[in-house]
DNA sequence: GATGAATGAGCATTCATTCAT
DNA sequence: CATGAATGAATGCTCATTCAT
């Protein structure tokens, strides 16, 4: 029925929420399933209705908030008028970099979590997740530009690793520089790499 | 005394060893310190007289193997008659490559503790970790090519995190390529980064 | 009503199934009111409905298979034209035997949960277990043979004693000696004990 | 060093006997852990220094009760000047008769532990509980009477087997007769028993 | 310095039972 | 009758840390 239906619902995304401040505040390896389960205000055996431990309900966070970073940012991509492939990446690694400055406590647990696998998740099935994929989205991405671009995954993959681990220190420490001051210089090399893989 | 002091630095190595073996194969999580001190067959409480908790062996032994990395490339370089400031960086770049994947163990050990905090741990004081840092040598790297380049920090910093983030999944997973078929474009786009901050 | 009432009976009847099947697989212990409902395909709830606990269904279950076991030995000695005591109790004992080393799994289930109380199970009114009883068919059986002996009831007690606890090994393990090996022996001994209790 | 090891020793059998007292009382299903070490005054991880978990302390008790009530039986019986074997199994019966009688929770421990494996518990090494054996004892005895017997383990088999399963019963309940009253037809079964395997 | 027995707080996980639907 | 989501007490077990020897 719709009302227990929606009940279970509300219970999930409370303890998705709950865990996700949680982790974010104390860290994953300093929060307890009691932790949780006591902030999110239902009893511990709920918990397991749902997820299977700790690491499970983290996971199915980290790929809950990526993939709504990356659609997000695709959305509004696709609300502007760019045709030039160039353009478009560099609008969407604007847009993005943009929404983590605006929310440092998702750069974090992204960072923390996807770490150096960030451009396998965005480019690849998400298997060790399991939860639908930004993958349909990122495909779509390269086909557009395929034509003009030798090896439109690579590029991608050298693009996403190189912004990916640079701003991270930018934006959360202003170092080396802050993350306004990083911007021209990676988004020189952004061009430098598509021009690179550009068919000439 | 002589043998007393051997013995000392004997059992400090030998958990420190012990302590690598069992992160890299079981993970830091899953290893307790009496798991160490069993493998590394001394007794609990010696645990104590050299490490604070499981962190802190942890730490210095980052520190320990990515120091060690890092001279020895440094060493390597010394030995070349290379002037130029972009075939040292390429030389350096390239060794520590070649290291890492020879060495898949120490690559995932480094990654998974540094992650995108490789380029902070060369270019800062890591006062994190508390032990002598590789800020000397990267310091004099620095300043060596410090004439021709308008932000010689940034341009390394940039270089580290495009080098560090990109080759993990391509010497581990063969992922999106081989390190191999990586290589001439990341040195491309390392030397285009090069020329971007070099003052004409 | 007859269909939903044959429903409630399919129901109770694949609980008592599944319950056998899961005790005698898992241990009593490590099977949980979860697992049965679970294989039995029916809601939690509904288990409540038929027993109390794991116990209930649990002796409700060794009652009805020994009462079967019993009986249908009983039924068998019935249709031979059999006349001496000693050959109806020693064809008796013989079908038993011969119906459980076919069945291992219900010697098992059975010597796991009567164990040592065998005899009072079926020599008296089985009030711990609560159902309907092999009592009358046993105190028959006693009448019949009533007349030639001194105490029918101590006897059956020695016979049935001595039965169940040496068949099990047997039977299981072929330890000390087979079933078929010790049968001669056993057939003896119950001999014995019939003619110390025969009044001459 | 004495002192440390007489602690040590003394802690573990101060958990042994704890145990005991709670099986007998609680049954081992409802004597938690948490239940044993209270009762026993020490910490909860103390308990794991010494045993594996609840099932561990509680075979490792039955070998034990088990040993040492064949043990003085036997030597009782050497004190005697018995030599004939029919004489020397009789009075082993006997005597171990006599101490369950007077230690019916003894009783009730080793018929809930050992149940139907009593005879194997006597004659063979105990692989499963893993302590020292009854094992030797038994041995001579069955070599002691050897020469005439055709087939001494089987006897003691069905002795041990007939005994063991049906003084339960009668120490503990008078049923179907008390144990006095039991006493003499076991004696005669036994002598028939033994009857039956010597070699004229 | 070195030991390792003892500690007990802390945690994950299970599961019988209830009850609103 | 039947359901199955929710509960939360109960429990087994781990493990960092201490300290008397």
């Amino acid at each position: 029925m719709g009302k227990a239906e929606a009940n279970k619902q509300h219970k999930r995304e409370s303890l998705l929420n709950t865990a996700f401040e949680l982790f974010t505040t104390k860290g994953i390896n300093n929060t307890s399933i009691s932790d949780i389960v006591e902030a999110a205000g239902v009893a511990k055996g709920t918990f397991y209705l749902y997820f299977k431990d700790k690491y499970d309900i983290n996971s199915k966070l980290v790929v809950h908030r990526a993939t709504m970073l990356f659609d997000s940012a695709l959305e509004r991509m696709h609300q502007q008028d760019l045709t030039d492939p160039k353009d478009r990446i560099l609008f969407v690694v604007n847009d993005i970099i943009d929404a983590l400055t605006k929310d440092k406590v998702l750069l974090m647990f992204i960072s923390k979590n996807l770490g150096l696998g960030f451009s396998r998740f965005m480019m690849e099935s998400p298997s060790v997740t399991g939860e639908e994929p930004v993958v349909e989205a990122t495909k779509e991405f390269l086909k557009d530009i395929g034509g003009s671009i030798s090896d439109p995954r690579l590029m991608m993959y050298m693009i996403i690793e190189l912004t990916g681990s640079s701003i991270y220190s930018a934006i959360l420490y202003d170092q080396p520089v802050s993350i306004e001051e990083l911007k021209p210089h990676l988004y020189a090399a952004i061009t430098s790499i598509i021009d690179q893989f550009t068919i000439k």
